[in-house]
DNA sequence: GGCTATTGTGTACACCGTCCACAATAGATT
DNA sequence: AATCTATTGTGGACGGTGTACACAATAGCC
């Protein structure tokens, strides 16, 4: 269960036609397997059907590559937080929509870094230069917002339905940010692994318990 | 920058003497300039001034120095929240005096997330095998205890005092834990590292809020 | 139909982890 | 004291990586 070269797919043409975006899918296979450090040069242009330098046309290096690997896990992570927003019932009370919407955004965060754990540390996890937390498009979900914009939007949603002070709402999303990624960390590659693997769900709604409390 | 060979000060024994503890003391080092990627075999052996094999009748392999490096990164964080706890003023009333002891743990944490970022990406942020939570005494700081367990002893402290009811206190840990542990790592390599490392004190704090409101 | 910028190839280098056979020594055994 | 043996360090090699450089093939425009 080392190897996975699913049929490099020997093309006629010289071009390859769409390299840079098979590059880019292979990159994001890899991050799935593995983690970042999965993400191996060598290893996508070989899957790519194409020589390793051909990829220094479409990135300046590894990671280059890493980086907009990065911002499709990003992308995935958003995903899967609207999923969970699309589960909400319709007709709940204001405040309880607020709460349910801050809610399902950490559990759709917690769910994915236990469903996809390579690219969830592919997404965090940097380990290096990622300097930029500019609003890139291609870190959005289906929806146009990143994972940072999505918590903001609902706790923007908390401070509308009157559950949250206004005056508490700045710097909030540090705090709830906080508090689910690192139960994920902790989970994903920490010590807390099978310590609390299975009964994740118990412990991240308690989690969500006390940030809603503790707001 | 790249480069630092301090004197490979050669021996004229063919043994080392310590050989293990060189090469330990030299993954340290890698791992506090760079976190746990830095630490590289062959250049521990060169800072030993041994060649690069000698490494492989104390190590089992890079992972296995990894994994001593990344204990005695858990035992500088156990340090750091103990000289976090040894500033505490003595006259207080147990309740306060238990709440200030978490928030001196959390706080040591944080400061040493800081302030040590490549031992504290070694020390958490494996994204490999430790299965092993085992209780080592090589993770442990000068007190005996390892993080974890100075956080427990501190929450014991805080049913103790009256201040946390009894039926909360089981697992009380893993939440007060991912609440620090994320902000950490969110400000060392992820996207919030310049948002608010600056004001790195007043949002720790505000967690440590949030979590004593929340627990 | 030929020119040129783009894209993929080939070769090469330095570095890494690790395996193997071998050399040097320290410490126990005689 | 001489020797035997297990330990520790050495040398060389292999396959892997990222990446720089010179070159080849082609697509698209004139």
């Amino acid at each position: 269960m080392t190897k996975a070269p699913p049929a490099p797919a020997a093309r006629e043409t010289y071009r390859h036609g769409d390299l840079r975006h098979a590059l880019l899918q292979a990159g994001i296979e890899l991050a799935r397997a593995g983690g970042p450090d999965a993400v191996v040069l060598r290893e996508a242009t070989r899957r790519a059907g194409v020589a390793p330098n051909a990829a220094y046309r479409h990135f300046a290096s590894r990671q280059d590559l890493l980086q907009a690997v990065r911002a499709a896990s990003l992308a995935a992570v958003a995903a899967a937080m609207e999923a969970e927003l699309a589960t909400l019932p319709a007709g709940l009370a204001p405040a309880d929509a607020a709460r349910a919407g801050v809610r399902a955004v950490g559990t759709g965060y917690l769910r994915f870094a236990q469903a996809q754990t390579g690219l969830f540390r592919t997404a965090f996890g940097a380990s290096d230069d990622l300097k930029n937390a500019s609003a890139d498009p291609a870190k959005a979900g289906p929806g146009g917002l990143d994972p940072f914009q999505l918590l903001g939007a609902a706790l923007d949603g908390l401070v509308s339905a009157g559950v949250l002070p206004a005056e508490r709402r700045p710097g909030a999303e540090f705090l709830a940010w906080s508090a689910v990624h690192g139960l994920a960390m902790l989970v994903i590659d920490g010590p807390l692994g099978q310590v609390i693997g299975p009964q994740m769900s118990q412990v991240g709604q308690r989690l969500l318990d006390m940030v809603e409390k503790g707001l």
